[in-house]
Formats: structure tokens, C-alpha cells, sequence
DNA sequence: GGGGGCTATGGGGGG
DNA sequence: CATAGCCCCC
């Protein structure tokens, strides 16, 4: 066992050997508040507390694993049954025991942001409101903001503030569709990402069978990371586990208030202010001392963070003295910006013998990560960019899970719609919207419909067929382990026959993911380690699907991992590294034009800022553009106002940033829009109109070379589908990608032998 | 049924 | 600029 007290700071120590009772640790960046909350745990477990009695919420599922392998290490006691990883995923498998008691399928699916938003595109489409005035990410954003402060739809509906605040924003019914989205989600078994909270809360306060007693007994040592990030939702259930009449309250939250940087989710930085009178016995604790950073850096947080009007007083401090200043860039263009970092990535890897991995170029917005993948894969640098599409959302991928979705839970009428005429098998929109009509209509799932519906017409074969496979999906899912299971619905379901006729590049691509989707499902089921916080392995789709539905790009697994990462600031919360780039240091940028015109927002981007250079340990360099495409167009923004709240004595070199702006936006300067190039057509094929009598399509068979008008000349290769809609694959020689897929039934083809 | 081209619209951060 | 939604056309 390593001697691990000894290698902590006194006021580190005190904060891990403090074990029972509230404790909060205020901890600055790179202070060691990893090591302190991991050592905390362990010295939990060498004191002889069970694992399964320690909760541990954390930001993301990596630190939760992370900490655990630390922890095997330190103490050699089984980590797996300490409960750790985000607060989502530990809900969302408590909900997997309990959501019974709710009424809820315990193989409830997890709706996504996509899954919602279409939820709710449809409610509002079917209550005949105006979609200009409802936008549905506002609205979604509504009904979030309403569940993570604990507002139900009822209170909603009269609460006069929220109902005022809607009719001003022309949206007067958003309480209406909060109620039905509930309703739907509910009847569909399925959750959103606020649901896992706000069910966890009404699981433990409605208390059905003392189950909240069950968990405040099981969690008898909870901890809390990046606790300035939590919203009143979490803090809520945190309180409902822990503060009650006779608890021991071992609770000990850690966080830092100059690095709240999700107030946009609902987090609030109320909770570290509410938590000592919440917790009158609380010690608190000030981590200041930075063990990752040099001088110039800390130097440079220290003064910009004087800027912010409300925090709790702390100064970081450091004994790296010394240590190279900070770069600061002034850049034409933004892809001059891609190309200066790019080779500044080169240089250092030369000069400093720094890898790939020590590297980070980060940004405001995820848009921006375009021109260095550009220049960097121009010099040969492996890189990874994090966050954007994830691999879960592509549509190949999604389409597949709604199959394995719907073969847990056929109520699921998202993953319903996605798949009920893919790949084609002649169920078309008509009848689609007639059963969604008919369910909202019978306040039922779609699903039922396909039973109990009133179907009419050609599809109600297809329709049956289509029932009749889920179920049997449904049966093998019950039966079968995920992977026997899901290879069994893509070759069944025709989804991969789909995906195999597509030989075009793009196609081979979707094909890949598929097999590295399949792929992922086999590790799952082969993968020995024991996420079984329940007592037996659980290797059931329905199990897998609860997993990914809350993984981020950070719990990929890869085989190389020297690479140069590519993130929003956000998403680098928490990570550290050798040299870091902080990129688009402009006004209207970061700041975010959003933010511009309040200053709570503008203070927020500021600690966004203090979180993005505190990511660096030896090397930092900002880097600002002076003219950027934006929107189309070309703008023109002047440095970051953050720049010139950094002490000039921190940069390498003097730069004239401009007038001090104060405080007030400046107007962005905008180029004449350009008109685009027209883009080239078709080329002009030599047919004589007056000479071009199309033939009947019944006429046209396999094999004829036959004329259009457009296309030229062409070889019918094969005739698909019955009757009318018969579909030609023919190849015209004469165009860029001549094999061509035509109805016969429009097409206008002259046979000509 | 579905792809291509056009227009309107948004425009941030994420579990 | 990117994307969504629409219409047109085959």
C-alpha cells in the first residue's frame, strides 16, 4: 500500500481525513482536487467503510473510472462496488431497479436531444400552433430550465412569472406543451436527460416501499465533484439523500465558484452559498496552492478573474517560478490561424520534445475547429477533435438503435418513426401520419396502433409484417444477450442489406459504422469489468442501450491516444496539458456575441476564460484574428476585452490591443456580402428536341439502350418493383456519376434499341 | 419514392 | 456559412 497522506499538502490532508460530518473544499485549478477526492475515497475504504456505501457523482464517466484506477493502486481494495460516475448515469441506473415504483418500464428508454426536440416539434405541430413563434429548441430549453428547477407542469401553469415571461416571448402555450410532453414521454417509457434527475427526486421524495430510506442507508458517504456546477434539481436529491433527522450528513461537496461555467443548464452558483446553512456543521476548506501551472499563468487567472464582481475571496499561488510567458498572437485571418498554430504545434514538438498528446487547441464554439483539423492533417499531426456529431448520432447508427430500441420498448415512438418505412417496405407517409393521428387522437402509442388501429388501404400487410418482426425482436432481445441480439435485428430488419447495396464512398463509410457499432456491442458483452452496481453482469440490449445513451466522446475507447485534442473550453473542464492554444480571442466571439449585453453572462464567459488558460501547465498562447468568416461573412472584431484584463508584463511581446472598450458592445463591421459562383450544370448534350418521342414505360426492359433528354444516352441494367412504381437502374455514360435510379413511371425514355 | 436545387433561417456551451 | 425544409423533377 502506498503511503498516501504523506504525499498531500496539509490542507489536502485535513480534507481527506475529515470523514465524517459536511466538509466542502473550495479548490483553485490544478490544486490537487483529483487527488483530494481520490484519496478521500480511499482513505474511506482503508477505514473500513464498504464500498457500496460510498456514492461519488462526478462530472464525467472518464473521471469516475480514473479515480477508481487510482484508488485500486493506492489502497489494492476492490473498487467496483463504490458507486461513481456522473450524476446521470448513476440515476439512470437506480431507475433501472426502481422506475416501477413510478410506473415507468424498468427498460425505459432514454430519450436524446434529438428525441426530444422532435417530441416536441410534434406537439406543437398537432395543437395547430404558429412553428415561427414556437421554436423548438426555446421551448425545450423552457421545459428543461422548468424540470431542473423542480417546476411540474401544474405549477407551471400558474405560476404567473413563468406564464408572463412565455406570453411576452409570443410562446403563451409552452405550459400546455410541457404538459403533453410529459404525457407522451411518460406513456412512451421513455426519459429525458432531466427526467433521470427529476425521477430520481420524485422516486426518493414520493418514498413508495421507504425507498428513499434504502438509499440514504446505502449512501452513507456521498461526494460531490464540480459542485458549482450542479442546478437545484441535483442539490435537491443530494440534500434528499443526505439531510434528514438523524443523518450522519458525511457529505463533502468540492468545487471552485471562479469555474461555474454552466449557469446556461440551470447550474447555480446558490449552492455553494446555500451549503453551509444547509449544513451548519460544516468545515471548509481553501485548496490554493496550483501544482500544474508556472508563473506567468497564474499571474495572468489572478488579475482576470479581479474582473468578476462576485466571488468568494481566494488567491492561487504557485512555487513554479519562472516559466515561459505567454504567446499572444495577432492573426489576418482565420485560416491564417489555423496554419500559424498548426506550425507552432511543429516547432514546440521540435524545440520542447513535447508529444502530440500535450497539446490543446482550444475554442468558444465547436464550429471553430475546422481550419486546424485543415492544417494540422497538412503537417501529418494525429488529432482528435471532441464533441460535435458523436459517433452516436450519426443517422446509419441511430437507425439501427431505433431497432434495438423498439425491440426493448415498442411504445418507443420516436424509434418507431425513424424505422417504420426503413429500409423501404411500402408503408408511406400517408399511413404513417394516420397512425400518429390515430395515437394522439387515442392518447396511445403508436405502437397500439398498429394493432388496435383503423388501417385501411395496401399498407395493412406491410404494417402487419412490420409488427409481427419487432415482436419477434422483442422475443430474441428477452432470450438473447445484446449482441446475439442486435446482430440478429440487423440482418432481419434489412438494415444492413440496405446499407451493402450502397457502394458509393459515402456508403462503404456508413457500412464501417454499422460494423463498428456491431463491433462496440460485442466489447460490451465481452468487457469483464463490473459497472454491475446491481449484483449479476447485466448483458441485455436493454442494458446496453442505458449505457450509451449517456456516453460523450471522452469514454471512447481507441488504440493510439497520441494525439493533439480539439475541444470547446467547456469540454475541457477538468484536463490539463503541456502547451495550450486558446484560439478566436475575439469580441463577438469570446465573449460570445450572446452574452454581450448582460453582464452576469459576460462574468461567465470570463471564468469560461479563467478555466481555458488555467488548462495549461508550461505553454500558453491566445491568438486573436482580424478578420473571421462569420455567417458568410467576413468580420471584422476586435481583440477579446479579456486580453487587455491580462497584465501586459505576462505576455511574451507587446501588442496594441486597442482602446479599453467599456463594457459596451461594438457593433460587429460587416463586409458587402459576396454572390456566390453559379455552380456549373450539366453539360449540354446534343439531342434534338423536336426528334425525342418518349416511349411507355411498360415497354422499357432490361437491357435497352434507351435516350434522355438530360442524361443521353443510357443502358437499362435492371428493373426493380411491381407495377407502377418499377424503378430502372440505368448507367448513362455521358455524366459525372452515371448509374442512375429512375421511376419508370415520370421518367421520359426513348427507346432506341 | 427520393434526390437535387433553391430559399429561409439560425447563429453557444452539454448530459 | 451550414442546415432544414420545400418544391420540382425524374
Amino acid at each position: 500500500m502506498v503511503d498516501y497522506l504523506n504525499t498531500l499538502n496539509p490542507v489536502q490532508r485535513q480534507a481527506v481525513e475529515c470523514i465524517d460530518g459536511p466538509v466542502m473544499v473550495i479548490a483553485g485549478p490544478g490544486s490537487g482536487k483529483t487527488r483530494v477526492l481520490t484519496y478521500r475515497v480511499a482513505h474511506l475504504m482503508r477505514s473500513g467503510i464498504a464500498p457500496w456505501n460510498i456514492l461519488c457523482l462526478t462530472f464525467t464517466n472518464k473521471a469516475a473510472r480514473e479515480m477508481k484506477e487510482r484508488i485500486e493502486t493506492v489502497v489494492g481494495i476492490d473498487v467496483r462496488k463504490v458507486w461513481a460516475g456522473t450524476f446521470h448515469s448513476i440515476f439512470a441506473r437506480i431507475l433501472r431497479i426502481e422506475s416501477p415504483k413510478l410506473g415507468y418500464p424498468s427498460d425505459f428508454t432514454i430519450y436524446d436531444t434529438d428525441d426530444t426536440k422532435s417530441v416536441i416539434s410534434e406537439i406543437i405541430q398537432t395543437m395547430g400552433l404558429d412553428k415561427k413563434n414556437y421554436n423548438p429548441n426555446n421551448v425545450r430549453s423552457r421545459i428543461s430550465a422548468a424540470k431542473s428547477n423542480l417546476i411540474t407542469p401544474k405549477m407551471y401553469a400558474q405560476n404567473s412569472e413563468l406564464i408572463d415571461y412565455d406570453r411576452m416571448n409570443r410562446m403563451p402555450m409552452i405550459y400546455k406543451i410541457y404538459e403533453r410532453y410529459a404525457h407522451k414521454c411518460f406513456r412512451a417509457g421513455a426519459m429525458d436527460f432531466d427526467d433521470l434527475l427529476l425521477q430520481m427526486y420524485r422516486l426518493l421524495y414520493e418514498n413508495k416501499d421507504n425507498v428513499k430510506q434504502k438509499y440514504q442507508h446505502a449512501f452513507r458517504y456521498v461526494l460531490v465533484d464540480e459542485f458549482q456546477d450542479t442546478n437545484y434539481l441535483q442539490y435537491a436529491i443530494i440534500k434528499e439523500l443526505v439531510n434528514y433527522p438523524g443523518s450522519p450528513e458525511n457529505i463533502c461537496v468540492v468545487g471552485d465558484d471562479a469555474q461555474s461555467i454552466y449557469s446556461f443548464r440551470g447550474a447555480t452558483i446558490e449552492n455553494i452559498l446555500q451549503f453551509e446553512s444547509d449544513f451548519p456543521a460544516t468545515q471548509t476548506f481553501k485548496l490554493e496552492q496550483n501544482y500544474r501551472s508556472t508563473d506567468p499563468i497564474i499571474h495572468a487567472a489572478n488579475q482576470l478573474i479581479t474582473h468578476n464582481r462576485n466571488q468568494i475571496q481566494k488567491k492561487i499561488w504557485t512555487e513554479n517560478e519562472g516559466g515561459s510567458k505567454i504567446k499572444i498572437l495577432q492573426i489576418l485571418s482565420d485560416t491564417e490561424e489555423g496554419r500559424r498554430v498548426a506550425d507552432l504545434i511543429l516547432e514546440q514538438k521540435n524545440r520542447n520534445h513535447i508529444t502530440n498528446r500535450d497539446f490543446a487547441i482550444l475554442y468558444r464554439t465547436n464550429a471553430q475547429s475546422r481550419v486546424f483539423e485543415e492544417h494540422l492533417r497538412r503537417n501529418n499531426i494525429a488529432y482528435k477533435v471532441f464533441g460535435g456529431l458523436s459517433f452516436y448520432q450519426r443517422k446509419e447508427v441511430k437507425d439501427l438503435l431505433a431497432y434495438l430500441r423498439l425491440a426493448v420498448n415498442p411504445k418507443d415512438d420516436e424509434a418507431l418513426k425513424r424505422v417504420i418505412n426503413y429500409p423501404r417496405r411500402g408503408i408511406g407517409k400517408k399511413s404513417v401520419e394516420n397512425l400518429i393521428d390515430q395515437a394522439t387522437e387515442s392518447d396511445q402509442s403508436i405502437w397500439d396502433m398498429l394493432h388496435n388501429g383503423n388501417i385501411k388501404g395496401r399498407s395493412a400487410r406491410m404494417i402487419e409484417q412490420f409488427s409481427q418482426m419487432i415482436g419477434s425482436f422483442g422475443r430474441k432481445a428477452s432470450e438473447q444477450d445484446a449482441y446475439t441480439t442486435a446482430m440478429h435485428i440487423a440482418k432481419h430488419s434489412g438494415v444492413l442489406a440496405a446499407m451493402r447495396e450502397d457502394t458509393s464512398m459515402e456508403g462503404i463509410g456508413r457500412l464501417q459504422n454499422l460494423t463498428a457499432l456491431l463491433d462496440g456491442i460485442k466489447e460490451f458483452i465481452d468487457a469483464d469489468e463490473a459497472e454491475d452496481i446491481g449484483d449479476v453482469q447485466d448483458k441485455t440490449l436493454s442494458s446496453y442501450l442505458q449505457n450509451i445513451a449517456l456516453l460523450t466522446d471522452f469514454d471512447t475507447s481507441e488504440e493510439s491516444t497520441d494525439y493533439v485534442s480539439l475541444m470547446s473550453v467547456h469540454a475541457a473542464k477538468g484536463l490539463e496539458f503541456e502547451s495550450v492554444f486558446v484560439v478566436g480571442m475575439e469580441e463577438n466571439l469570446f465573449p460570445s456575441f450572446m452574452a454581450m449585453s448582460d453582464p452576469n453572462q459576460l462574468d461567465e464567459e470570463r471564468r469560461l476564460f479563467y478555466v481555458a488558460i488555467t488548462r495549461a501547465k508550461k505553454l500558453l498562447c491566445l491568438s486573436f484574428a482580424k478578420t473571421r468568416y462569420q455567417y458568410g461573412q467576413v468580420r471584422f472584431n476586435d481583440p477579446s476585452r479579456f486580453l487587455k484584463e491580462i497584465p501586459e508584463e505576462c505576455f511574451d511581446t507587446v501588442i496594441n490591443l486597442g482602446q479599453q472598450t467599456n463594457g459596451l458592445p461594438s457593433e460587429p463591421k460587416r463586409l458587402r456580402r459576396i454572390a456566390p459562383l453559379p455552380k456549373p450544370k450539366l453539360p449540354k448534350l446534343d439531342i434534338d428536341v423536336s426528334d425525342f418521342r418518349p416511349s411507355p414505360s411498360h415497354t422499357i426492359k432490361e437491357g435497352m439502350t434507351v435516350l434522355h433528354l438530360k442524361f443521353g444516352k443510357g443502358e437499362v441494367q435492371k428493373i426493380e418493383g411491381n407495377n407502377a412504381n418499377k424503378v430502372a437502374t440505368i448507367h448513362f455514360s455521358q455524366i459525372d456519376n452515371p448509374s442512375r435510379k429512375i421511376m419508370l413511371k415520370f421518367a421520359k425514355l426513348q427507346i432506341l434499341e
